[in-house]
DNA sequence: ATACAGTTCTGAATCGATGCAGAGAGGTGC
DNA sequence: GCACCTCTCTGCATCGATTCAGAACTGTAT
């Protein structure tokens, strides 16, 4: 049994305050008793002050949640994530203030249970699914968090740091349409919670789940209307998990219909760069050429040689803990919107002639 | 204010225990019950018990904490540490604990005071530079560890999870020593505590600082002492903070000289990755060809051509949580040595004829 | 000696839950 | 009607600290 702090006070002949004070408080009393306060604990093994007590009565815990509305582990293969968490990282050290990462246990009962039981002072909310259930969690518990999707009940006063996903989308597709490509799929990750991977038809851009998805799809989708190619001339094209090989599986036989899309513009970079592992799979190579954009410009794009939409990564996981860490008095300030850029690369060119 | 479980008994007039019982055994109570009390919860706002409260009463806290002994920031930007992250996120997540990343601010009270300070039922250290400070504070603290990584004072029982470093490191020596190589320069992090970027002399390998580097060094030494080339006949280069930058800036100048290394053994693949970074900036490239190795294998390992060890990362981190969350009763069953491989690629070949 | 200001230290209430031993209610068998 | 068993449910002690108001001491000025 390791000794309390009950137990260094009677060793010493003080009261436990003081022995508290001499942890917390330095100021509370001379440094002689002080000294001889902690000779002792050392002496008994007493490992300062519990952890969990003294957050208990303090009412603070010293750590800010992440949450992945998606398995955890999967943040790990995610090279957007990991940069995301690494923004957020760099803050909570400059807080000294460490940082919990809770993975949701699949069934939505265990999954909430998993966020009430959470010890920590706020949460940084990185969403890549359905994220509602656990923001209502977090309210109930009364807890700070900030979001970095767009999602539907967003409150005018809560903090966020994201994005224009649309016009950021748009700049994609833009491009992509004024190589003349009017033949596009567009190719996302959570368009409809069940929907396999493959092809498939909605009727308009607003049947997309996602929020995220929904904003990048209608980006694509604007910058088409505008060269006159209609929502029911894109192909639309589901690859659930945000992976490469989803993304490869998803655009599996695409390219051997009748007339094949020149171009696609994908969600994410990650199965931006799935779509040219299954292009260059092709006998041939991926000629004639087929035009693929990304989205977020991931480390790995600079080498694929992938044109993407570049979002500061980084910057959002620290913008999203400092929001949190040392909330701005200003509500507005509250609201930050990241800059994002088109970034050509070799992945995109005109439509070739046949 | 948020109400409390006391509230919520209030309000149902029943007992603090039995709306303890509704949350936490649910066979305690009659299903209807039940469903009366969580509903009077959700009317009043009651976010469920407050998990701090829970864990001191109940005296674990359900997560675990992975200790970085350096900049925790810097963990992500290491890929063989972000691979480990991942292991311990399954295993975690399979488990239903919560990880908690710790950030160490700098100084070794402040940094004391925060391992102190965790909220964790244990730790699961990745060692990347001196950290027994940090092992007598989590034994202090009577709490689990696992380590991972070599060094001085471990106990027989201490769980560990880790590779035969020298005998790896062995591996990829002999096979460059077998290529025909003697003049040869070892890169390595953590080679001593202040030592600045560059060559430095050592009288033996048993001064280096760092367990881990100190055991790979010592192996790439062994297989040259195979082949008649002594310590002293070798050029050791420090590279503080094993990043790409920190390598390119040690071997800087290290090829200009009179007789130039014909190969460098790096201690890790992010500094092998570095000094080919080098080798490429010089004018004309890498020509005549120095051969280079790494260790770890990350992912950017095999696009780069770099001949290395692999050592299963993602495994590592897997076994290093399951040792800690469900600890085998054979204490020998706590120490693991994992396999490691050397995979030999383009960066190393036959010593070019001058 | 007395008064008073400054320090240093103490006592007791409090944070929000858990879990055990046992009370009470309801039912069965003889 | 009584003993006994099973379920539910309650009361209370407890986890390990923090914090504030005020008590006790120390020292100086009068």
């Amino acid at each position: 049994m390791k000794p309390t702090l009950q137990a260094v006070a009677e060793a010493v002949g003080v009261s436990r305050s003081t022995v508290s004070n001499a942890y917390s408080r330095p100021d509370q009393l001379s440094a002689a008793l002080r000294e001889r306060i902690l000779d002792a604990a050392r002496q008994l093994g007493y490992p300062g002050p519990n952890p969990t007590a003294r957050s208990l009565r303090r009412g603070f815990v010293g750590s800010i949640g992440v949450l992945f509305t998606s398995q955890l582990s999967y943040a790990f293969t995610d090279p957007f994530a990991i940069r995301f968490l690494a923004g957020v990282s760099g803050a909570a050290e400059r807080h000294g203030t460490s940082m919990l990462l809770v993975p949701l246990p699949p069934g939505q009962t265990d999954a909430r249970r998993a966020v009430e039981n959470a010890a920590v002072d706020g949460f940084c909310v990185y969403c890549v699914a359905d994220e509602e259930w656990a923001l209502d969690v977090i309210r109930d518990r009364g807890l700070p968090y900030v979001s970095t999707a767009p999602h539907d009940d967003a409150g005018a006063d809560e903090r966020f740091v994201g994005i224009d996903e649309r016009a950021a989308a748009h700049s994609a597709a833009a491009h992509v349409a004024g190589l003349g490509h009017r033949r596009v799929a567009l190719l996302a990750d959570g368009v409809l919670p069940d929907a396999p991977a493959g092809p498939l038809t909605l009727s308009g851009v607003h049947e997309v789940w996602h929020p995220t998805t929904r904003g990048r799809l209608a980006g694509f989708a604007d910058a088409f209307a505008e060269v006159g190619v209609g929502w029911a001339e894109l192909t639309l094209v589901s690859a659930p998990g945000n992976s490469r090989q989803a993304a490869a599986a998803a655009v599996a036989g695409l390219f051997d219909r009748p007339a094949p899309p020149t171009a696609v513009l994908a969600g994410s970079d990650v199965l931006a760069l799935g779509v040219l592992d299954a292009l260059a799979q092709r006998p041939g190579g991926n000629n004639p050429p087929v035009s693929v954009t990304g989205f977020d410009d991931v480390p790995e794009a600079a080498s694929a040689g992938l044109t993407t939409v570049r979002q500061p990564a980084e910057e959002k996981g620290r913008i999203a803990a400092e929001l949190l860490l040392d909330p701005p008095t200003d509500p507005a300030a509250g609201h930050v919107l990241l800059p994002t850029a088109l970034v050509v690369r070799a992945s995109t060119g005109p439509v070739p002639r046949s």
